[in-house]
DNA sequence: ATAGAAGTTTAGCACTAGCTAAACATTAGT
DNA sequence: ACTAATGTTTAGCTAGTGCTAAACTTCTAT
């Protein structure tokens, strides 16, 4: 190449985001099992295997592997043929999750959305937000009848 | 258990929504890419390996194979040793996903978030946006000064 | 009390996305 | 024209997330 390219002030900036979004997706799916776990116990007291893979539209075999990690992360607890249960930690993922889902579905409404869309998208969108978007979307929320 | 567990009338939409988002992810990675390389190629004419995994913050060895994907996809044309170009489908993505990029972005700015913190919740939002959110988002921005 | 249904786990496979280290090709500068 | 720097590719590893099929437990109903 004939001249030094280069590589724009912001270059880490960028790769920052992108970080950003990877490590987001490593706590995601940690997320969706403890908030439907959460949402389980507290339908039926108990959240069990099946249950989850129905839910989660993924086989069994699936979500016994990732309980494991779960476990390994101290976010459940289970005994083998047992249903599952969530630690404090787990709760608190479970509850802060819940609160972001709340947030971002009813913000989407707020915006004209309709609900199934709103649900779909609340879905993918609340692993991504941050708390000052959250707040953004909250003080929305709370102007335009939420 | 004791009772027939009813699994609730909305067992399948619910997992609908987890299903997309897991679809998703595996297109998430092909728009980064090709919304980057046009990006590249707007700015220096040509998309090279390593600007490429700067930008991304990933190693070298990793946008190699990703590219090979890309490949495959028909997304993206490359020589051995030479620049990156787009196809015409690869140009249709990449505009599409910085069309979708710059209407989070601008919304999230005219919702009262910081700029810093759009780029990067608007980097993991993108994806995840419907049509109609898009569209929900950028009538926002119609009225809010966008 | 026991057979069968329902639920759970294990084993083994595939694919994605990341990494480092080493080999190879191209380009720039002397 | 050659050497050194730069850029690119290959090889081989790890870990996550999904699957099916088979084995094993537990529960329910006769």
């Amino acid at each position: 190449m004939a001249l030094a390219r280069k590589k724009g002030p912001s270059a880490k900036l960028r790769s920052a985001a992108f970080k950003r979004v990877r490590a987001d997706h490593q706590v995601e799916l940690a997320e969706d099992y403890v908030e439907l776990i959460a949402d389980l116990i507290d339908e039926r007291a108990e959240a069990r295997g099946t249950d989850i893979a129905m839910r989660l539209g993924v086989a069994n075999a699936t979500v016994v592997k990732a309980l494991k990690r779960l476990q390994e992360q101290g976010l459940i607890t289970q005994e083998p043929y047992r249903a599952i249960f969530l630690t404090g930690d787990g709760w608190k993922m479970a509850d802060n999750g819940r609160r972001k889902h709340r947030i971002v579905e009813g913000f989407l409404l707020a915006l004209g959305v309709n609900s199934a869309t709103a649900r779909i998208d609340a879905e993918g969108i609340e692993h991504h937000v941050s708390a000052e978007t959250l707040k953004a979307m909250a003080r929305f929320l709370a102007r335009n009848g939420g």
